[in-house]
DNA sequence: ACGCGTTCCTTGACGCGTCACCGAGCCCGG
DNA sequence: CCGGGCTCGGTGACGCGTCAAGGAACGCGT
């Protein structure tokens, strides 16, 4: 017996399910042939296209939508594994430079084209490439209308990378 | 000057971007009309829809495509919140029954039907049916096509339910 | 009856993410 | 110049999820 559920449950599980799988298939190719988990590609990734592969932890957060508190753990993670270095802020004392270190920027460069194949291979197999835009721009939709009114300017940033 | 980043790219993080949106939201409101997390709801709707109100973990395991450790870790912490029981099994003695308590069963009632409507509350908005019907069909294909072959159980029974 | 592979479940360590909270420096108005 | 509020960043506790490992019961073949 088809359970009676409305479409928004199974578009709800649809969507999880999805994330779920795409993710997982990316982390692990993003991992063994870089040796760098998602999180840690998305911040390596930010610095990386910095000139001086510097930025407080405010501006990364900005930059990635992350929580403050989210960004200061996982460069302390980054940290350890060496891949980050942190410095003191002389302009602003109650601040700290996010550093690339040597390694970390090595890891930047092996992981930026790992990680568009591997979402290629992921995402690729699916259909025609205009399938694929319009599926984008329905989810975007989604990630504007729904209720909390976190990070509106990532929506923005990608509805604007998609009409040209 | 948007970026040269490829559809896939773009798809891949709107995909990120909606799903957190609308499962932030979903969470909230499961939260503050039922006081109960989204894994949490997840062990107390396969649970309450059972006769008798009990599994074995690999039962659960099995119903919501989990890992048993997973299973595992999330009955404890249940069980500590006074949610759930276990009890030892007559007929294996390696094994256990998780069992929902009182106030589990109490908090799956309150859940359900707050979960169908935070679900709503969040997707509802949408376009047209036809719109979420066919988002969630191409969403499943995703999830078939994907490449860590994990849960395709899942993915018919969800799709077998679009098709009536 | 024995033994050995399988299945059942749990545990511990760890990465990730959120929340609540805190100390310290900054800045602006008086 | 001082004081109060703001921002900066970090910390601890906790929920969630994975992986690797392990102990114990099962059950089948001999």
């Amino acid at each position: 017996m088809g359970d009676t559920r409305s479409i928004d449950v199974t578009l709800f599980r649809a969507l999880h399910l999805a994330t779920r799988q795409v993710t997982t298939g990316v982390e692990q190719q993003l991992q063994e042939a870089a040796g760098v988990s998602l999180p840690e590609f998305e911040i390596l990734s930010a610095l990386a296209q910095l000139p001086d592969h510097r930025a407080r932890p405010r501006e990364i957060g900005d930059m990635l939508a992350w929580e403050k508190s989210r960004t200061s753990h996982q460069v302390t993670r980054m940290q350890k594994r060496g891949l980050l270095e942190r410095f003191e802020c002389d302009a602003d004392m109650r601040g700290t430079w996010v550093v690339l270190s040597p390694a970390g920027a090595r890891a930047a460069l092996a992981a930026e084209s790992a990680y568009v194949a591997a979402i290629e291979a992921q995402l690729g197999p699916l259909a025609s490439s205009a399938d694929r835009e319009s599926l984008a721009q329905q989810l975007l939709a989604i990630g504007r209308d729904a209720s909390p009114a976190t990070c509106q300017g990532e929506v923005a940033a990608l509805e604007s990378s998609l009409d040209r």
